[in-house]
RNA sequence: GGCCCGGUGGUGCAGUCGGUUAGCACGCCAGCCUGUCACGCUGGAGGUCGACGGUUCGAGUCCGUUCCGGGUCGCCA
């Protein structure tokens, strides 16, 4: 058989010349330029070669064809009469001696054109992703992904980690997210769960004795969709270390992922490591976050003190926080514009006021605060041109606040937003505990598999007093790019007395905990060794190191926000056998 | 579920105060062009302006309802 190509579109370079070569690839454009005298671009996954047809009989080969058909070409490679520089293959050109159809494209009107397909409508986009990947700009990001999961295998490797699958069929957990259920056709009314994270198997494999374990693990959570977050599935890479510290996870990440920044990503300055680690609650007061960009060098400062006995409703019995900035010179407007924003996203209401030439408060909410002029300007370094942005009420709520109108100041004013770099920070410390929002309850802040800072001893000296359990940290740790979670981890709670013992602290006690855990709660009384992990998003990494701010730009196939796939028509509906096979019947009511 | 933004030929967008035949770019079709490379030039086809209802002599434009999409809050151990 006649070999289908020998040499790919973005090969041939000029000592090429005279040679005779077959290449295949897509009919990207052509361009008539005389009666019988044409150029074609030809594309592959390599690059473009420029055919030029001069004869009658290739030019009725090709105006017959649509822009897309695949096509083989052979002929000969000749010098370019006029050369182009921007092209890799620029500087010559294939005359074609045959020409041959290997795909016909039977459409002549395609739903958006290759090459600017990312301007297209998404669900345009999304139903014809097959086309829209044809684009080399859309090609890139999923090119690099590829190259980043090598890389991360091979530093994982590197650093003693074996790589093991753990079930996509597992049982479903009762905390975290929504999962995504699979009925058992051998066990009417049972129903298997994709597994939200392997959590607890790796758990149980530091428990069988494997010594570092890693993953590049598919991760189901039936949750709504963000601009950084995929709806329905992900990947992680989940890892985890046995006798291991917080610390020798956080270096053995930073040795892995510092370079992969460095070598991938869009920008070339990326923070080195040891990443500055930040405690929770220094996080939440100076940046009102706990995953703070700190690109931005604006903070956020308490003004509590300093504004006591205003008259200013807002700020009775209230935690009040404040961002400044100096050589304040935008209008009602942009001010108009930056609360109207802040309470859209955040739902609370922000207020301001300014400095005027004298050094007097003018504008927003000044009227009320010409007694604390003086304590104002001294803890917030006041000038002449300095505006400040407020925000009040439950300290939570007023940090949280005053981190979004800090994000906002810093990326719309100049000089506050060092945009091109990559900003690492670990959040550590995390509580153990905090108060439901809706039930006023002692709850597990993040997740009930962290250890509590000080054992067993910590939560017997604090049981029974929330001030005190509130007060208790966990080994639980953050890792923070430019604002992004990129990763969360924590040292496991590995002692069967003191997972009982958390448990308890919330109401709950060991009957839970096995019901919860079974598994892991079994395995732990058989001797398990301290472990701790943590778990990177690769997508969201990707997303970083492109640059990009859609995740679904670093989704080979991703799915639309409502987590349909419009390319296969997922979901979708099934044959009545198919539910009856696993015992399933739908509610009428439901499907209105 | 709440809120914000959007929906106009295949694609991306413009459309003023409600007023003639709904414009522009790209793509498509036809013709011309022997050195183009975002080829160029001439001509052409292609639209129930998301849907329904209302106001009006007259609605892409105003009002109401609704559907769809994106963003965001909730949610995401």
């Amino acid at each position: 058989m006649m070999q289908s190509r020998t040499h790919t579109c973005g090969e041939l370079r000029l000592v090429d010349a005279g040679k005779n070569v077959t290449l295949a690839g897509w009919m990207e454009n052509v361009r008539e330029v005389g009666a019988n005298f044409a150029f074609l671009v030809l594309r592959d996954y390599y690059g473009t070669t420029q055919v030029v047809v001069e004869t009658a009989e290739m030019m009725g080969i090709i105006k017959a064809l649509n822009k897309e058909t695949t096509i083989q070409v052979t002929g000969t490679v000749r010098e370019r009469e006029s050369k182009n520089p921007k092209q890799a293959t620029g500087e010559i050109e294939v005359v074609p001696t045959d020409i041959k159809v290997l795909g016909k494209c039977h459409h002549n009107q395609l739903p958006f054109e290759i090459n600017k397909s990312r301007d297209a409508d998404e669900n345009t986009r999304l139903k014809y992703r097959y086309l829209d990947l044809r684009n080399p700009a859309v090609k890139k990001n999923i090119i690099l992904r590829c190259q980043v999961v090598a890389a991360i295998r091979a530093a994982m490797t590197d650093h003693g980690f074996l790589e093991i699958t753990t079930p996509i069929l597992t049982a479903s957990s009762p905390e975290g997210a929504r999962d995504y259920l699979v009925p058992a056709r051998n066990h009417p009314g049972k129903f298997y769960a994709l597994p939200q994270a392997p959590q607890q198997f790796k758990q149980l494999l530091m428990t069988s004795g494997f010594d570092r374990y890693f993953q590049i693990a598919p991760c189901f959570r039936d949750e709504d969709a963000r601009a950084d977050r995929t709806p329905g599935e992900f990947y992680q890479l989940d890892m985890e270390m046995a006798f291991a510290t917080q610390d020798d996870v956080l270096s053995t990440l930073e040795e892995v992922l510092q370079p992969i920044f460095c070598k991938y990503g869009k920008y070339d300055r990326v923070s080195s490591y040891p990443f500055r680690r930040i405690p929770f609650n220094e996080a939440m007061e100076r940046y009102g976050s706990d995953k703070p960009d700190l690109r931005i060098d604006l903070e956020v400062q308490d003004i509590t003190a300093e504004v006591a006995g205003c008259e200013f409703g807002p700020f009775q019995n209230a935690t009040v926080k404040a961002v400044v900035v100096d050589n304040f010179d935008q209008g009602r407007k942009w001010i108009d514009k930056l609360l109207n924003d802040v309470e859209v996203q955040t739902g609370n209401k922000a207020c301001w006021c300014k400095v005027d030439e004298n050094g007097e408060l003018t504008g927003g909410v000044s009227k009320f605060l010409t007694e604390q002029k003086d304590a104002l300007t001294q803890k917030l370094d006041l000038k002449p041109g300095s505006f400040f942005c407020m925000a009040a009420g439950k300290k939570s709520a007023a940090q949280k606040t005053a981190g979004v109108i800090r994000t906002m100041m810093g990326k719309r004013l100049p000089g506050h937003f060092d945009e091109e770099q990559y900003a690492m920070c670990w959040i550590v410390d995390f509580p153990m505990y905090e108060l439901g929002e809706e039930s006023g309850e002692l709850e597990f802040c993040h997740n009930p598999f962290s250890m509590p800072q000080g054992g067993k001893e910590a939560l017997e000296a604090a049981a029974g007093d929330t001030e005190k359990l509130l007060a208790i940290n966990a080994n639980q740790y953050d890792l923070v790019v430019n604002g992004y979670e990129s990763a969360s981890g924590a040292v496991r709670n590995h002692d069967p007395e003191i997972m009982v013992k958390a448990f308890q602290m919330v109401g709950l006690g060991e009957e839970d905990v096995k019901a919860k855990f079974p598994a892991m709660y079994n395995a732990f009384t058989y001797g398990a060794p301290p472990h701790a992990g943590a778990a990177p998003g690769i997508d969201r990494i990707v997303m970083l190191l492109c640059g990009e701010e859609s995740i679904r730009e670093v989704i080979t196939f991703p799915m639309n926000k409502t987590a349909q796939d419009l390319m296969m028509d997922a979901p979708t509906t099934v044959s009545q056998k198919q539910l009856d096979d696993v015992h399933i019947l739908i509610n009428e009511a439901h499907l209105q």
